[in-house]
RNA sequence: GUAUCAUUAGCUCAGUGGAUAGAGCGUUCGGCUCCGAACCGAGAGGCCACGGGUUCAAUUCCCGUAUGAUACACCA
């Protein structure tokens, strides 16, 4: 039992009919530290009891038992601020980092629950650009974050390997394209000729048909089609696996729009037989009005298959194979509508399970001079952006720590490490101005400042010797503001991991790892740690190994590498 | 037109139905003979967009307005 349990038991025997689990959630930690290190308000049980909040402080105070490990209980007006007994809270937090080490904040939470995670889902044969960032680095910090807590997480890429921009670069390969270029250029010689075929086709609108009768080819198994587009998405996957390569993301499937090819006739059937298909200008679609949405569109008046016919398949065979018990997709927000659409869709076709369906959305990335946009060429490439930051990286390693073993690695991690958490920053829905100076800045509350912080712990362990690195300490010698800030920071961090899977908000988790490496930095400058006194010193290396431990855990749980030196 | 999202310090953003609204950047000033200065400290900087409502209590919840962003039929 912690701190805030004992306390809510104290409380909750004191008060008549308390809800044990309510007064838990009460308690929280006073914004100013100086009004005790926990709290508990009275304002809510005012309307039960009838008497003055704090009057009911009061009274409880009087009433209840002081719980272990507090050593001062005071009321100050409606609140009721608890005093920890500082060497026995420090010792608490503690022991359990040392006992789970990289373990710790890690938990059951959601043991024996599958969340299948659908993002990153790249266009193939388009470069993969700024736009795709989010939804990677938020999915994946997602995947972990659901992992860390003892959910089962399933990755999926939604690759978009299928649909018309196949058609389109089918054509403008056999009208520009040349064999010898793609394989030395790859995406950026596909991306090339697809945004000319766009230029093109404005003149040229014959381009457009060219384009639809490759696609039709391409559905009818024609070889000549499927080879093309076998070797684009080859090609795609080859630039896109390095990238995740180098921002540490995997996933469990790639099953991409192709693979849904031959399983949405059934689910075509299955709307039509349960009522729900009506026709409409042609198209066949299900009519939403009644919901005060637009119609959700299943097939078009040519008889081909939608978005929307697609992700109602997705969803139906990701059940049966995964059983989710929630099924999240992180897209950007102005795919709001279109989730909502065929979340209702799953619901009307009456699986109980649509309310399992959540969609995750992101604010949008700009380029503050109009929207990106594939087709006109108006991007910024993702690689071009991980080799700026890494070579930012490098030019400050040279400046600072020339000496420095592996650098090239530590630029790699440090560049990469910047960019991923400046994305992890913000709560999601926040728009983005791609600000490529913003993202490269190394100061304050940024990668490269938690990273080291890190390296910097790393040092002072080094040099203490790992033999020194002693856990049976004097805790009482950590009694200082500055170290007991560290540890209430530490005790924290178990449930911001739960509430950042509860908001899907990875944000939650690195602005903790940022107020611990604060409250480090802050007790790594007021104290000596390697020059004070024996006793003392193994109290504050242990405390720095705690440290250590649970950034490194935090940040590879946003899936950020923590080197040692930088 | 309908819908969704946003609006907090010069900028970028946290925050909570309740005790004095916080951080980073920028700015001004201070701190390396000392464990890593990619650090730490201090100062300046706020009608929490506006108007109503609910509440003992609203920056926080609800409604409206304004401003901005986005979506809305055969692309994904």
């Amino acid at each position: 039992m912690d701190f805030k349990e004992r306390i809510a038991e104290a409380l909750s025997k004191a008060i008549a009919d308390a809800d044990k689990n309510e007064i838990y959630s009460s308690i929280e930690i006073p914004s100013d530290l100086s009004k005790g290190d926990f709290a508990f308000p009275c304002f809510k049980l005012a309307k039960v009891l009838r008497k003055a909040p704090p009057l009911i402080a009061k009274e409880i105070s009087e009433k209840m038992d002081k719980p272990d490990g507090i050593e001062k209980i005071e009321v100050v007006n409606a609140y009721i601020n608890f005093y920890a007994d500082k060497s026995v809270f420090i010792k608490e937090i503690l022991v359990r980092v040392f006992e789970r080490k990289e373990e710790y904040g890690k938990s059951d939470y959601g043991k024996g629950k599958n969340i299948v995670i659908d993002y990153s889902s790249p266009n193939v044969a388009k470069p993969f650009h700024i736009g795709h960032l989010r939804s990677t680095v938020i999915g994946n910090a997602l995947y972990n974050i659901f992992n860390a807590i003892g959910y089962k997480s399933v990755g999926i890429n939604h690759l978009g390997d299928w649909g018309t921009q196949f058609g389109k670069l089918i054509v403008a390969y056999k009208k520009w394209g040349d064999k010898e270029a793609v394989e030395r250029d790859d995406i950026k010689e596909l991306s090339r000729i697809y945004v000319k075929f766009h230029e093109e086709a404005k003149e040229n609108p014959a381009l457009d048909e060219e384009a639809r009768g490759w696609l039709v080819k391409m559905q009818q198994g024609d070889n000549e089609a499927l080879d093309l587009w076998r070797w684009f998405v080859d090609i795609s996957m080859k630039e896109f696996n390095r990238i995740y390569g180098r921002l540490n993301i995997k996933f469990d499937s790639y099953k991409g729009e192709s693979f849904y090819n031959d399983k949405m006739a059934a689910v075509v059937d299955e709307i039509k037989e349960k009522g729900l298909l009506t026709e409409s200008e042609g198209a066949r679609i299900v009519d939403l009005s009644e919901f005060n949405m637009p119609p959700c569109l299943i097939l078009r008046r040519d008889g081909g298959t939608l978005y929307p016919t697609r992700d109602i398949s997705a969803a139906i065979y990701r059940k049966k194979t995964y059983d989710f018990d929630k099924c999240v997709y992180i897209t950007a927000l102005d795919q709001n509508l279109h989730f909502a659409q065929w979340f209702k869709v799953i619901e009307l076709l009456g699986y109980e399970w649509s309310g399992d369906l959540v969609h995750v959305p992101f604010g949008l990335v700009s380029l503050g001079d109009g929207k990106l946009s594939t087709r006109s060429g108006h991007v910024v490439l993702m690689e071009d952006i991980l080799n700026s930051a890494v070579e930012k990286a490098a030019t400050i390693i040279e400046e600072k720590n020339p000496n420095l073993d592996n650098k090239k690695k530590i630029a790699e991690d440090v560049g990469i490490g910047a960019v991923i958490f400046n994305d992890l920053y913000n709560s999601r829905i926040k728009n983005v101005v791609f600000d490529l100076g913003k993202m490269l800045n190394f100061d304050g509350e940024t990668g490269p400042y938690v990273q080291y912080t890190h390296a910097r712990a790393c040092s002072v362990l080094r040099k203490a010797g790992v033999s020194d690195v002693d856990f049976d300490i004097d805790f009482s010698l950590l009694r200082d503001e500055a170290s007991v800030d560290v540890c209430r920071v530490l005790s924290e961090y178990p449930e911001k991991l739960i509430e950042a899977s509860e908001k899907y908000e990875p944000y939650i988790v690195t602005r903790h790892i940022i107020a611990l490496c604060q409250a480090f930095n802050k007790f790594y400058h007021d104290n000596s740690i390697l020059g004070s006194d024996t006793e003392l010193r193994k109290a504050r290396i242990a405390l720095t190994y705690a440290v250590k431990t649970v950034i490194y855990s935090g940040l590879s749980i946003l899936g950020i590498n923590a080197p040692r030196e930088m």
